[in-house]
DNA sequence: ACAAAACCTAGTGTAGTGCTATGTTTTGAA
DNA sequence: TTCAAAACATAGCACTACACTAGGTTTTGT
């Protein structure tokens, strides 16, 4: 049933929208969105440090710490940060970078995959974090927090 | 590290490329698309099964049976035939339709997942069995039959 | 009658998802 | 200099979905 993107990719996605929401560098803790966003606070650290890598995160140690963007959301590739998150976007696995399919000579549908592989990427490297924030629904009722994880 | 189709999926759309590769009318037997595909036999069955209710297979049964398509290939739709092999599309669950999610009215993200959902299906939507055929290279070096599944 | 095909259902090993538990290290404040 | 609060890190575990296998039943040509 899948062909989905797991909930690493979503909330990891959401905790960067949360960030980009603060004030120019202020600090944001990871625990506070947790809560926010009710999602476990262990969790969300080990989808957090899945992005650090990136080099988009400012990380403060220590009391009072906590996290802020490294550099501007308009700077923020999706592709990037959901290659980070789930580790591989490809429809099929034969296209994974790295793998051999031995059908790959005389595969009826390679060409098919690899056109649907493109069209998904292009769509992902195109936006960035900002274009997120910016289609954004203006129509946020706000108040109630009943979130679903 | 998903955000795959499944191998039915990847099966079922062989199967059937294999049955638009045979002569008008006549039959092809799913033993031997197994065969030749290096598919099980049992597990190839069941993919056909729930390719059943699109009403492509024309299926004769008894000794000398076989399947050949009952329509077109111009006239089969690639979107439907990966929803009824991979039972939904959706890259996030709660787009799912029947789902309600409850972050629905201030989602951050819901919109962002709409429009990549919307690209996705409008590549398949568009596409039918003939033009994955037209697509296939020429360069099929044919001979070996070493298979990946 | 028999074989060969389509048709059908239940069960099963494995991998990956979505966590929890349990730490260690860093740092500001008392 | 102790304490608490934060980031940082690793192992393990329950559950689900995937990718099958096993073992049938029904239909039909020879």
């Amino acid at each position: 049933m899948p062909m989905r993107f797991s909930t690493r990719t979503r909330y990891g996605l959401r905790f960067l929208l949360r960030l980009a929401a603060q004030p120019q560098g202020s600090l944001l803790q990871l625990g506070q969105v947790a809560r926010e966003e009710n999602i476990s606070s262990g969790y969300l650290e080990q989808i957090v440090r899945a992005l650090r890598p990136m080099g988009i995160l400012r990380a403060v140690r220590g009391s009072g710490g906590g996290y802020s963007l490294a550099k501007s959301p308009t700077d923020i590739n999706i592709e990037e940060v959901f290659q980070h998150l789930e580790g591989e976007i490809s429809p099929v696995r034969c296209l994974s970078k790295g793998r051999h399919c031995q059908r790959e000579a005389h595969c009826s549908t390679r060409e098919f995959w690899t056109e649907l592989d493109a069209h998904i990427r292009s769509f992902l490297h195109k936006r960035t974090l900002q274009e997120i924030i910016d289609s954004e629904k203006c129509s946020v009722t706000g108040g109630n927090h009943v979130e679903l994880h």
